[in-house]
RNA sequence: GCGAGGGUGGCGGAACUGGUAGACGCACUAGACUUAGGAUCUAGCGGGUAACCGUGGGGGUUCGAGUCCCCCCUCUCGCACCA
């Protein structure tokens, strides 16, 4: 009787896959290529229950596929620059690339220690050298097309910290780490075009319909926020210049009675010069622009705004318009001005009713009419134009590209579509990222570093600044460069990249991870790419896999890849939850994996995570409930024990040859459909969940009928073939403790490397089946019947059923159904 | 408000194309083996004494509805003054 030891077993085979490079990759390039990737980690300290959920989904596809007959490709990697290491490295005096690298290699054993089958070989960390500096390849690329270039832009200003923030840490209007009150602040950033490929990222979502969830598809066409418009422009009364306004509704064009405009925009101060009315307005636009961007955009903002003193001219009526400054008017979309329709716009129809402004009804409804006095509400609807001029009566949908056309025949409009997408500021004021490659010169300007002196690496003797403030200003032997064109003294640019841009290429550069001439090879993408299965978090449905869609059509445009879309499937996995949040250290609420590993092993761990909930859904941590997967596998270890003098290796779904009793004949056809079921889940939408299920109920089969079956002459024959099916299904999820089974019964191969076992449909089929007998759609009987009985058979053996007799006894039957090998309704009267 | 996805035992969750609702697991109950067991094994486990009733509520289609159709309630997530 030998115990079940996870931890000896656990090593061993760990060694074992290593030492007989189990999951090598295979680049011979025959087989099928299957690509499976779960988001790298960021090298925090240690992984937490998040990641060994993900990773553990991961590992059963890969194994799953390798032993379908894939080529498997299944690398790991560290998304290793970012801001925690600068924070961890201010608060405990060591050097961010010490604490990064540190954590790398205590995380890279504890991935180890879980049993996941990467192949190491093509582990890369961004913070190293020889990766980013094809980043900054890419860069010069983008600069030379114009692609990535630099603005002033307003950005969020932490002035505790000395740096600016991405929106996402921006908590409240509070910065994430201090608490202090963030400022906008306009700084020159370097910019990626991905409003460029706005069109074409929304397009190809199309092309994603099936193997991405719904939901991300959605959030990304929100987020790109297509709108199909067009720009008009309106003269300004006694002035040389003019207003643009972008608009969705150009159709209602006649009913534009004032004018918004944003308190930031350009025209603002010379609209409002020489009306005597500076000061007031200076104020307004002062009050709102230091606004809080949250508290300004909240939708229950009250609707305020000031007039100018200024008119345009509304150029289809002549009519003048008086123009406001409001504060819900954006700088940021459109071009920050907008035609305002009381009639039809619910937002201009408050500020009109609040600021005393004329509405003119030019859209009536097809079975009504408005009148503009009497309206308690915007009608935004479609209709019939009126009050329009020559546009009277037609649709109003028709009118919108009618209208246009005739301003653009007096150049004053033209059609256009607004994206809501914003150009991708990359720029962080940051010491722990990738050095952005560009010099000031004062003779040359901004210089790009030539491509022949990449990598510009990011110097490792500096000291973080305990405020937090990036020390590569101050970094004399970073800084101090001669220009690459003139070769005058100049400066180096300080701001490093966005880690974001590390994550936008990683998945391609696994495919040649260790090429040092060529971030890719051709031959490596046509084959690898793209990643047929991506595996993470939901909270990456944006930014990270927006910015990976860019980076491959961008790469793609500069001849690097050859595809269009990086991931062809997408799991976006639930999180791990603990009496109902998010596990975290803040709220200490914190199930610590190296524990459970110690505590159960890494299997039970993995086996729990995939048994307790669905993939997609999130999952509540349980002790119990771990301590239930941990005495499945107990359970399975102990019916091999036991039996082990018995079993031979005879392989799973083995053919028996002699004719079976009912006991035997039983076991088979649930060996066989077990491994259907399991088969079918992992097919369908990885249900790893009902799988398992599965592969428990042959166990509780094998413990039924073990002891009987022994003694049969086929017993032992079809007890080691039943046990060796659950030991090769189970092996994706459970690794170690069914290779150590496997060994035990004889077989002499990793199961790491063998095939997945194919049931036969024969032994799936039944001499008897039951069928259920309903009597006006209620359960009324269950009767067995032969497989092959008829229809008048089974009818007839329904009917004789005694319950089914007492129920339609007295009354006439109007119908019967018989679905064979289902079920009898019976409908009498 | 717009969009996406959910509401099934005490709990996590099953149910293939409409066909025995509650698989599997947790918890619980009883029993067995034990000096003892939070170990293991066996049995039970939606409600109701029963007829029957049960998948958020109400209609409908059908021989038959958790599953299809209509209306409503509710929860989660994302977006949200986008002109």
């Amino acid at each position: 009787m030998a115990q079940y030891d996870f931890k000896t077993i656990e090593e061993k085979w760990q060694k074992t896959w290593a030492d007989q490079a189990c999951f090598r990759t295979d680049v011979s390039r025959k087989k099928r290529k299957y690509y499976v990737l779960e988001m790298f980690p960021y090298p925090s300290g240690r992984i937490h229950m998040g990641h060994v959920r993900n990773y553990s989904i991961g590992d059963v596809v890969a194994r799953y596929k390798r032993m379908q007959g894939f080529n498997v490709f299944h690398p790991m990697g560290w998304d290793a620059f970012g801001l925690p290491a600068e924070n961890a490295a201010i608060k405990n005096s060591t050097h961010p690339a010490k604490w990064t690298y540190e954590n790398i290699d205590y995380m890279r054993t504890q991935l180890m220690r879980l049993g996941y089958s990467y192949d190491w070989e093509r582990e890369i960390a961004t913070c190293h050298p020889e990766y980013y500096r094809f980043e900054q390849e890419f860069f010069l690329k983008f600069l030379k097309k114009g692609l990535a270039y630099r603005k002033k832009a307003p950005v969020n200003w932490c002035p505790s910290c000395h740096t600016v923030l991405a929106n996402e840490q921006v908590e409240e209007g509070l910065c994430w780490r201090c608490d202090s009150e963030v400022q906008q602040k306009e700084l020159s950033q370097w910019f990626l075009r991905i409003t460029d490929y706005a069109e074409e990222l929304l397009a190809d979502l199309d092309q994603l319909v099936g193997g991405w969830p719904e939901r991300v598809l959605t959030m990304q066409r929100n987020w790109i926020g297509k709108s199909v418009g067009a720009e008009l422009a309106f003269s300004i009364k006694g002035m040389d210049e003019q207003i643009t306004v972008f608009t969705t509704r150009p159709d209602t064009l006649y009913g534009a009675t004032f004018m918004s405009l944003a308190p930031e925009h350009p025209l603002v101060e010379k609209l409002i010069s020489g009306t005597g009315q500076e000061n007031d307005i200076r104020a307004f636009v002062e009050r709102i622009s230091k606004m809080d961007r949250i508290v300004r955009t909240a939708e229950d903002l009250e609707k305020e705004g000031v007039f100018t003193g200024r008119y345009c001219i509304n150029p289809v009526t002549g009519r003048e318009m008086p123009i406001y400054v409001a504060n819900f008017v954006l700088m940021g979309y459109g071009t920050g001005a907008v035609m305002a329709v009381p009639a039809h716009d619910q937002r201009d129809f408050e500020f009109a009713a609040k600021y005393g402004l004329s509405k003119v009804v030019v859209i009536s409804p097809r079975d009504a009419t408005l009148e503009a006095d009497s309206m308690v509400e915007a009608y935004t609807q479609p209709g019939v134009m009126t009050n329009s001029g020559e546009f009277d009566g037609m649709d109003s949908e028709a009118a919108k590209d009618a209208i246009v056309s005739m301003l653009g025949a007096k150049g004053l409009g033209r059609p256009t579509v607004n994206y809501r997408l914003r150009d991708w500021n990359i720029s962080r004021q940051r010491y722990w990222g990738a050095p952005i490659p560009v010099v000031y010169c004062d003779a040359c300007g901004i210089v790009a570093v030539p491509e022949t002196d990449l990598p510009v690496e990011l110097p490792l003797d500096v000291q973080v600044n305990p405020d937090g403030r990036s020390p590569l200003p101050s970094c004399a032997s970073f800084v101090t460069v001669s220009c690459p064109a003139c070769g005058k003294p100049s400066r180096r640019e300080t701001d490093t990249m966005d880690t974001f841009v590390e994550s936008s290429w990683y998945f391609a550069r696994y495919t040649a991870a260790r090429n040092e001439d060529s971030p890719f090879t051709a031959e490596d993408i046509a084959y690898w790419m793209p990643v047929d299965q991506y595996i993470g978090g939901i909270e990456h449905a944006i930014l990270h896999l927006l910015y990976s869609r860019f980076f491959v059509k961008a790469l793609r445009d500069e001849g690097y890849l050859s595809h269009d879309e990086p991931f062809q499937n997408l799991l976006t996995q639930g999180m791990v939850l603990l009496h109902g949040s998010k596990m975290s250290k803040s709220k200490g609420n914190v199930v610590d994996p190296d524990e459970m590993i110690e505590q159960y092993g890494a299997d039970t761990v993995r086996l729990f995570c995939l048994f307790a909930a669905p993939p997609e859904k999130d999952l509540e941590w349980n002790d119990k409930g771990i301590e239930g997967a941990n005495r499945f596998l107990s359970r399975l270890w102990r019916l091999v024990d036991e039996l082990e003098g018995a079993l031979t290796a005879c392989g799973p779904c083995a053919r028996v040859a002699s004719l079976l009793d009912p006991i035997g004949r039983d076991l088979r056809r649930k060996e066989h459909d077990t491994v259907r079921r399991v088969e079918r889940d992992i097919e369908n939408k990885f249900q790893f969940n009902t799988a398992i299920a599965a592969m428990m109920e042959l166990v509780n089969t094998l413990y039924a009928v073990k002891d009987e079956l022994r003694g049969h002459p086929d017993g032992p024959l079809l007890l080691s073939s039943a046990i060796s099916s659950v030991l090769v299904t189970l092996s994706p999820i459970a690794p170690h403790i069914c290779e150590e089974l496997w060994a035990r019964m004889g077989y002499t191969r990793p199961l790491a490397l063998e095939p997945w076992p194919s049931y036969d449909p024969e032994a799936l089929k039944t001499n008897e089946v039951t069928v259920v007998v309903q009597v006006n759609g209620k359960l009324r009987g269950q009767i067995t019947v032969p497989t092959d009985a008829s229809s008048a058979e089974i009818e007839a053996q329904a009917l004789a059923d005694q319950n089914v007799a007492r129920h339609i006894e007295g009354k006439t039957i109007v119908k019967t159904i018989v679905i064979p090998g289902k079920l009898v309704s019976v409908v009498v009267r």
